[in-house]
DNA sequence: GCAGCTACCTAATAGCTTTAGGCAAACGCA
DNA sequence: TGCGTTTGCCTAAAGCTATTAGGTAGCTGC
């Protein structure tokens, strides 16, 4: 019989559209298998199993994200970096929600020190030194627009933003202004 | 045989126990049926299936912190009675993380609309009362609350802050006070 | 053109979900 | 107290997913 060609690097980009498709927590194993039209057994030498295919996926999807983040970033500075760090996310969870629930993922420490996360929290600490801030209100700073971007983006996913007016992206946008306010005028110490 | 005494209630409570111990996703019917030492067969007298159960659980958790966060502003207002209300969250989050992660769980429609997720909206729209904002700048503001409220506990339980200094703790009272500060000073639109 | 690697297969175990149909305990009522 | 009905719990069975063990045949390299 002919091969079918699977390979872990296929497998993981497949199971990034099933999960776009149906959810990253129906991304299984045996689905994959039938879309690569081969038994569910053949792809265990591809992947060790169900959690590592997880893994993988989520360390796509970080990358992917960082990817785009880095983009964004090229030649920007101050609020325009800020939006556009925020749009990225935005953007991505809106295009791919099953890839951005993957990055969400809980990896093991390891594997989370080796993966884009790392580059994530860099761009981060970059878009900052165009304000004001000195530790510890920097980490402080870094925690709060991740709170918020990944809050706002996981609500919207959701729906809770959908049955009422103003639309999602009105807001959207009057939060980043507001969080840069923030950033510009970010209250001492008590 | 005696009989077990299982009803929907205690199934429910039984079953965000089980949450809370190990993870929302893992709550299984079968599992259930093991701690009520009864057959599987049996639960489904009382919940329709799997998914009912777990909206079941959703609904028990909202209106417990929906409880947790009327008690708490009770007599507060302005940034005394944000705080209280945010700290309900995250309090809430830490030690119910399975029940947390229930209240998330994507609800039908019409089970939203009888939910105490409709109680939460309105508590958030109380605080705001003591800060100085009017439409649609409320509802943005009320939307970057929750986002960044759900953000923070969701990321703290993912553990993003637990390898780093300054502690979880630390942050979440340095937000909230730039959350008041911000509400105090929330900038014009365009 | 053969040796060996490996992609893919069959077979089997085990767990979770859900439905159908049956028995007996408990409850309501005379 | 005794009868009938309700219903809590059971057995049985089918279908899905995950995972492991061991076999076969296609591709690669010499």
């Amino acid at each position: 019989m002919a091969r079918a060609g699977v390979t872990t690097e296929r497998l993981t980009r497949a199971g990034a559209e099933l999960a776009d498709e149906v959810g990253f927590e129906q991304v299984t194993v045996s689905e994959l298998a039938r879309r690569f039209d081969v038994k569910v057994a053949s792809l265990y030498s591809h992947v060790k199993n169900s959690h590592d295919l997880k893994t993988r996926i989520a360390l796509l999807a970080l990358e992917e994200m960082a990817d785009r983040g880095a983009a964004a970033l090229a030649g920007r500075a101050g609020k325009d970096a800020l939006a556009a760090f925020a749009d990225v996310y935005r953007d991505y969870a809106r295009e791919h929600p099953g890839r951005y629930t993957a990055a969400r993922f809980r990896l093991d420490p390891e594997a989370a020190a080796a993966s884009a996360g790392v580059r994530h929290a860099q761009m981060m600490r970059a878009i900052l030194r165009g304000y004001d801030l000195s530790e510890p209100d920097e980490t402080h700073a870094v925690r709060l627009l991740g709170s918020a971007f990944h809050g706002y983006v996981s609500l919207e996913a959701a729906g809770s933003f959908s049955h009422s007016a103003p639309d999602a992206q009105e807001s959207w946008s009057r939060i980043v202004d507001a969080l840069d306010a923030l950033l510009r005028n970010w209250p001492a110490a008590p």
